[in-house]
DNA sequence: AAAGCCTCCAACCGCAGGGAA
DNA sequence: TTTCCCTGCGGTTGGAGGCTT
């Protein structure tokens, strides 16, 4: 199910990967990380370019990510997702830690557009209820209802606005989610100036990881939480980092 | 048994945005 | 201000494996 290997012209090496060259850019991340991808394959020893090895350590190789089916939970969320905008798969892996934006999307694809156009044609008969069914499967979202979640309260900010429309987001932004600061959220302020100085060093330093789920988190939510960057602080995020912390288990 | 079709997912491609020079 | 470079995103494709006829 993978592409057969080949080389270009230039003699960069495409289609799927093998285990050597698996373990070569896994051991090259690890210890250096990952300023520069253009530089990284000739650094690590790798006949590809930088963009085939940024593909392969997001979506394969990197600590935390997850393979396999999704969970009903999951699908809920990416279905909620879509309905409010669309085809962002970025954003979607942004609130599902261990999913990679390209899973998300092949999942997308294979078993859940279909399953939302059967949906909406039940529904179409009745637009006020196809709302209603968009908001519940927001609110079905497991982030709400894991007990386990530590930072419960800002998680549900985060869906109660993500559930309001998009279009009063902007204005919505200036108003209590997004102004709230850290310890409205009850984020110690010695832990979150902890954080500070360690996302500050993330961006200047490669990482060096003790145990490669900081860089997972960190990474993750840093990069590509753009739902979070619109509607709530980093500082309020920064508490996911610390504990570094799914935001809510799939069994 | 085998030929053709379908499904699924890893990987590729092109483009846009942001930052540095 | 402009240009160049790099990264990340989203659409698309290739092809192995499963299914149907």
């Amino acid at each position: 199910m993978v592409r057969a290997p080949c080389f270009d012209k230039y003699g960069i090496k495409k289609g799927a990967w093998c285990e050597d060259e698996d373990n070569k850019l896994r051991a090259y991340i690890q210890r250096y990380g990952h300023p520069n991808w253009r530089e990284l394959p000739k650094l690590a020893g790798l006949s590809r370019c930088g963009k085939s090895c940024r593909l392969r350590w997001m979506n394969y190789l990197r600590p935390n990510v997850k393979h396999g089916n999704f969970t009903k939970e999951e699908e809920d969320v990416i279905i909620g997702v879509h309905n409010k905008l669309g085809n962002k798969w970025s954003k979607m892996a942004a609130l599902l830690p261990g999913r990679s934006d390209n899973e998300i999307k092949n999942h997308w694809h294979t078993h859940l557009r279909n399953r939302v156009t059967k949906d909406q044609a039940g529904l179409k008969n009745d637009p006020s209820e196809s709302l209603k069914h968009s908001a519940a499967n927001l609110n079905r979202c497991p982030l709400v209802l894991n007990p386990n979640l530590k930072n419960q309260q800002e998680v549900e900010i985060l869906v109660a606005v993500m559930s309001s429309d998009v279009t009063s987001s902007s204005s919505a932004c200036e108003s209590s989610p997004c102004s709230l600061s850290v310890s409205d959220y009850g984020v110690p302020s010695d832990v979150t100036a902890q954080v500070s100085d360690t996302a500050g060093n993330f961006w200047i330093e490669p990482f060096l990881p003790d145990d490669g789920s900081i860089i997972s988190s960190s990474d993750h939510m840093f990069s590509s939480f753009g739902i979070a960057d619109d509607l709530i602080s980093h500082a309020t995020l920064q508490g996911y980092i610390i504990d570094d912390l799914p935001l809510w288990s799939t069994n």
